[in-house]
DNA sequence: CTATCGTTGTGGAAGGTGTCACATCGGTTC
DNA sequence: GAACCGATGTGACACCTTCCACAACGATAG
């Protein structure tokens, strides 16, 4: 397995040689294509993920079956984190939005790494803070914006997250369906349809498949406020 | 000060009587008066409090002034810990909903904490786990539920938290107005009162001061779904 | 090449919510 | 008691968003 991703992430940095060397041992490998869950809602889990590489998606679905997503995380972020300290089931699903691989670990295991080094568990707690942040954020997002200004931020965040420089402006290579980022900013397929195609229109985007190259990120920001 | 209350909250209940003890040594009082706050929003801070007595809402402002209520928390509850392991600004600001007692405790005081004792910090992840998941319930609330329905969620909410038996129902006595409540469901407040007149129209609620109470429990968790 | 199916693009009707406007109520101040 | 002010109650209207319907597109399988 491709350690290197893993090495870097911030909850590891801290680390000794020596005990990330233990902690890898201890490492499950998980390979995932689109559309493959690792875990659902409701499950019983002992054990949080690492992405090597790929991209998930974390979910909840309404009794009516509607679907909301929490997050898209990419390479070197974890989850499936909360299961470790609240011993009710998973409260998500989580789902490959592309070809994934993952590194799991045990509660046992970490706890081991946390008796050894308690810088750890601050790592921890950091990574459970800032994800509150982000939830907090969208939280107030949904409040105070409308579906473009939501749309908007999103492809701002994942532009932050996975985007890479192009010819003419960043691609941001999502692989996401409109309905999965419908699901995303919280509002139906076809009004974040309506909110692309008005931003393609201004020129400030162009569509590509599960992809989009952002033109006028200034434009953009100043819509997503 | 009254720090019995303090002994029963999650965090503290399994550390030894010396190190509470110690641990007590260092709190911080603090009272305020209905809407005096703790601390606002880009501030920079490095106490987390615990509330002894009264309420604290959590709440952030948009730009352009309006606000949004992410949690109000009461007796034994903990807020601020976000800025103990993100080294970013308060991103909200913490105000009295009435009478408030709290004890303030700084960051690196805790840290002594936490290396005496590491079960500690496997209670702070778990407060924050189950804040993220009550955050996570909210965002999935707002996308899929309408008004009302978020109103007898809220409702339900705070009798589970504040509720005390009454001679026809539960009392609520949340201490907020309608305009915060709506605040915190992330509404206006004249839908909200619409809503709530709705729920006493049909016998599920009485109205008082700055609380309620719950006739049909039923009938309103119903709604709430 | 053709059929199929998931995905994307668009229009229009229906409904929920915010905004505005104003009446009412209750407690506080002078 | 009168004036005042924050909080609450309620209706009308505009607007955004969802929902429904259907067309167009593109990749894949046969």
């Amino acid at each position: 397995m491709d350690i290197e991703v893993l090495r870097r992430a911030p909850l590891f940095t801290t680390l000794s040689d020596e005990v990330f060397a233990a902690l890898t041992e201890e490492l499950i490998e998980v390979d995932l294509s689109r559309g493959a869950s690792v875990f659902r809602e409701g499950d019983q889990g002992d054990q949080l993920y690492f992405i090597v590489s790929g991209k998930i998606k974390l979910g909840r679905t309404a009794p009516d079956g509607r679907e909301n997503l929490l997050a898209v995380l990419g390479p070197g972020e974890l989850f499936g984190e909360m299961a470790l300290f609240d011993p009710s089931p998973r409260n998500a699903t989580a789902t490959a939005v592309s070809e994934t691989r993952l590194a799991g670990l045990r509660h046992e295991n970490l706890r081991k790494v946390l008796q050894n080094s308690p810088e750890v568990s601050v790592q921890l707690l950091q990574a459970l803070a800032r994800r509150l942040r982000r939830t907090n954020e969208s939280l107030a997002d949904l409040v105070f914006s409308d579906v473009p200004g939501r749309v908007a931020k999103a492809l701002l965040d994942l532009a932050d997250r996975f985007g890479r420089p192009a010819t003419d402006g960043v691609l941001v290579a999502h692989e996401l369906t409109q309905e999965e980022l419908a699901q995303l900013v919280g509002a139906s397929r076809e009004t974040v349809n309506k909110a692309l195609a008005e931003f393609v229109q201004r020129g400030w985007l162009r569509l590509e498949a599960r992809a989009v190259v952002i033109l006028d990120i200034q434009r953009l920001r100043q819509r997503s406020r």
